[in-house]
DNA sequence: CCACAGGCTGAGAGATTGCTGAGAAATAGC
DNA sequence: GCTATTTCTCAGCAATCTCTCAGCCTGTGG
C-alpha cells in the first residue's frame, strides 16, 4: 500500500462548481496519494492549469462559464498534455461525450463510487503514458485469487469468475486492502455510489454472492470479523 | 509504550457542545500523552483552529451553530491539515456522514468506548500521515503476546486467538498499559461504552473469559492485584 | 483457624450481529 | 418495448456475544 510521496507523485486537476463534488474528490485522491489542485470554473481553470501542469485532469462538463470540452480544448492548446476523465449528469449523457472521448480519456456518470473513479484516473493515467514506473501493475493477486484491471477479469485458481460489476468492484475493494480489516461502512463508501442512502446491510448481501462465487471449493478466502468488518486472508497456514 | 511527551505531542482539538462529552474526552487524550483543545461550538473551533492547526479533531456533528461539517470544510480552507473523526448520534448517522467521511477521515455513533476513540484516533493519524516517527507499529507486544490493530488478530506464542469484540478490546487496554495496574473502573470507563450503567463485576466475567483463552497452557499473564485491579505482568524471571 | 470481603466462574436469558433466500424495483441489452 | 441481469430490501434463522447471577474459591486480618 505504498502510495506516492509528495514530490514525485501525479498532479490532478479537479474542476467542478458544486463544491461538495470536488471536496470529496479531492479527499479522495490526495488520500491516495495524488498531488491536487481545485478550480470551480473554467477560467480558473485554465489559470490553474498553466502553472499547474496536471497530468490529468477531472472535469465537470457542465460548468457555469465554459463548458467542459473548452476548458480541455484551450487547456491542450496551451501545450498542456493532460488526460481528461470528464464527469456528467445521468442523462446528459449524449453521444457527445462519446465523442469527444476518444484519444484516451473518459468519462463518468454521476453519482459514481470513488472506488471506480479512482480506477478509472489510474488507467487513463497509464493509458495517457504518464504512470513513471509501472509498480501500478495490472493485475492484483492475493493467494491463487488474481483480478486484472485491463481485461476486467477475477481468477480463482485459474478458473475464471461471472461476476456483475458491483461484485467486481468490492472484490476489488478487498484485494486492495488484502489482510487488512475493513469495516462496512468503510465499503460503503469506497465501492458504493456516494449518495447510496441505504443501509449497510446491502454489503453483507454483496459479501453473501462474492462467498458464492469465490469460496466454494476452495479454503475461503473472506472472513468476518464479527463487529468490526471483513478480511481477506489466507488460508491459516 | 512511550507516549509522547508535551513539547512533541499530538495536537487535538476536540468540539463538543456537551460539556460532560468532551471533559470526558479531553481528559482521556491528555492522559494518553496528546496536547488537548476543547471548543464547544463551530465558531469557537474556528478560532481555536487557527492557532492551535491541530493534527486531528473530534468532532461532533450536531453543533449549535454550524454543522460538523461546515467546520471541517472552513477548517481545511484555511489551509489546516487535519484528519476528523466524527461523532454522530447513533439514529443521526445519516448518509452525510459517509460522504464526508472518506479521505481518511472517520466516524463513531455514541455512545463509544473511550479505548475504540483513541485506537481509531491513532488509526486516523497514521493514515493521515501525521505520526512523525512509526514506531506506532500497528502491533502491540508484550512478552508472547502480539495485537495486530490492521488485521485484528491476537496471538500468544504465535498461536492465534480466538476472541470476542469485547474481549479484544479489553486485552488491548491492558496491553497499552502493560505492567501498570488497571482499576476495574478504569477498564470499565475506557473498554465499556461510557453509559454502560451495569456493574464492574462484568470486567471480572471478561477477565476469566481471556484467561481461558489466553493463560491456559503457558505462563499467565493476568495478574489480579487484590483489591486494586488487574495488571499484565512478564512471569517472573 | 475462622470469618469475610473480594474475586472467580459456569450457566443461561436476552440481545446483537451476520447470513441467506426470495422477490420487487431498477437498469441494460437486444 | 421486452427480456435478462443486476441491484437492493426485507425478514427469518443461526450463531455468537453480552451481561446477570449465584455459588464457590481464596487471600487476609483478627
Amino acid at each position: 500500500m505504498a502510495t506516492a510521496t509528495a514530490e514525485n507523485a501525479q498532479r490532478i486537476l479537479i474542476v467542478d462548481d458544486e463544491s461538495s463534488i470536488s471536496d470529496l474528490i479531492s479527499t479522495s485522491l490526495r488520500f491516495v496519494g495524488f498531488d491536487v489542485r481545485t478550480a470551480a470554473n473554467g477560467a480558473q481553470a485554465l489559470q490553474i492549469a498553466e502553472e499547474f501542469k496536471p497530468h490529468a485532469m477531472v472535469l465537470d462538463v457542465m460548468l457555469p462559464d465554459l463548458n467542459g470540452f473548452e476548458v480541455c480544448k484551450q487547456i491542450r492548446n496551451e501545450g498542456v498534455e493532460t488526460g481528461v476523465l470528464f464527469l456528467t449528469a445521468k442523462d446528459g449523457m449524449d453521444d457527445k461525450v462519446k465523442g469527444l472521448t476518444l484519444g484516451g480519456d473518459d468519462y463518468m456518470t454521476k453519482p459514481f463510487s470513488l472506488e471506480e473513479l479512482v480506477a478509472r484516473l489510474r488507467a487513463l493515467l497509464r493509458r495517457t503514458g504518464v504512470t513513471q514506473i509501472d509498480q501500478d501493475e495490472e493485475k492484483i493477486r492475493f493467494a491463487d485469487l488474481e483480478l486484472d484491471e485491463a481485461t476486467h477479469e477475477v481468477r480463482r485458481g485459474g478458473q475464471l469468475l461471472d461476476l456483475s460489476p458491483t461484485e467486481f468492484l468490492l472484490i476489488r475493494y478487498l484485494l486492495i486492502n488484502a489482510d487488512r480489516v475493513v469495516s462496512k461502512s468503510q465499503i460503503l463508501d469506497h465501492v458504493w455510489q456516494y449518495d447510496f442512502r441505504g443501509d449497510a446491510g446491502i454489503v453483507e448481501t454483496y459479501i453473501s454472492y462474492l462467498r458464492k462465487k469465490i469460496d466454494i471449493f476452495d479454503p475461503p478466502l473472506i472472513h468476518t470479523i464479527r463487529g468490526v468488518g471483513y478480511r481477506l486472508r489466507m488460508p491459516p497456514k
